[in-house]
DNA sequence: GTGGTCTAGACCACC
DNA sequence: GTGGTCTAGACCACA
């Protein structure tokens, strides 16, 4: 279910919570949906609990998540979808904007976005 | 000249780099032009000198300067080169590929491009 | 008849204990009457029977309540004792002196007494 | 600076948390200043660094503490001190329901709250 | 079985 | 020196 890449420089554990963003926004995890116990998550991936844990307790700190000890945590999802859409917009228009200031042109810009949108999902 | 930003998670060097080879993409640092010295720049933005040190001499080894010793650093090239250009793409298409996974429409992309490139460089 | 709340961070069973308390302390519950059975009680609630049972017995240690093997459990006093108001008062002061110690005015605190005093049990 | 209670039941992390809250509540801790290093602190409370970072992480992600790394952590103080203060008040008022459910009379809360106020700060 | 807390200690990038 | 990340493994309360 989830995919962590090593060579990322980004924190195995914000990847994971990334990636359960994601799954919110795409209704792929619904309210109330349990996610993998914090145990069994991180044997699959070959990391620590702590780890796992780590992802989780922020998730539920962020607000998107809740967990009921003993029982093991679950989706929230209040507000959650536009959340997470307009951070990953935000975080769009900073890379668009480093573009602008780097002086490539809107239309290489325009070309891309269309190029990535029509090769559908071979790399999802 | 520079602006910093701390609270940014990006190393201070990294912001530093980034920020000569913007000025260079957009011709205000010309060929042969001098940057300000280690000791001078470092005091005007209140970092450690090594953090400047650092930023030039990542920026020699890219090959976009040069430097004469006691003598100061120097632009070498007028245009930034194409791996630069090639890595902020990259980096743009990562962010577009989550934008279409997260169903994110592609017109929504597209007006996001237009509307940043119309407003100039009022934040940059 | 009793309310759970699974995101509340305090244990399934001391909310139960509470509950049952407090109903003592209201005159709801009243000597010699008999609470619901461990496996119904656990059905109507969805929770583990051993949490019910768990519930009981402690209150039966704390001397509450009686259990009558192959009969039921039953209500021992008609009130709450004094250490558990005293507990509960002790837990209070420590709110109190923390409002204290934050520099909020000692009118504010008894305003929100009143208020709450006079808002009867719309909330419980 | 900061005194943990082993006795008490929250966790460690969380009393140093509340702590820290108070301080920036009473103006102590005023915006921009650092906080003790998480490896100073952990000495100095004989506690492991990671129980101090994990204070420090969760004070950042709710917004009231930034961190730079490899520079220190830092109080960022924007409305924080209503927000510590309506949590305390919040966390008052389900103290006073639990005691007027309790049919503690109005009378014997508000006298303890005058007797709080009255026995000044010899205890904090 | 679950999550929560904590320790001990490692390595990293950065200043 | 700083904070950030991660591992390995312990113990606890709870269901």
């Amino acid at each position: 279910m989830f995919v962590l890449n090593v060579k990322d420089d980004t924190p195995v554990y914000v990847q994971l919570q990334n990636q359960i963003l994601e799954y919110i926004a795409l209704g792929i995890l619904k309210k109330d949906d349990q996610l993998p116990s914090v145990r069994s998550l991180s044997k699959e991936l070959g990391i620590n609990p702590n780890t796992v844990a780590k992802a989780y307790a922020n998730l539920e700190i962020m607000g998107y998540v809740y967990s009921v000890p003993s029982k093991g945590v679950f989706i929230l999802e209040e507000k959650v979808q536009e959340d997470v859409v307009l951070k990953k917009l935000e975080e769009l228009s900073m890379k668009i904007k480093d573009c602008r200031n780097m002086m490539i042109s809107q239309e290489k810009v325009h070309q891309l976005v269309s190029q990535i949108y029509e090769e559908e999902k071979k790399d999802a």
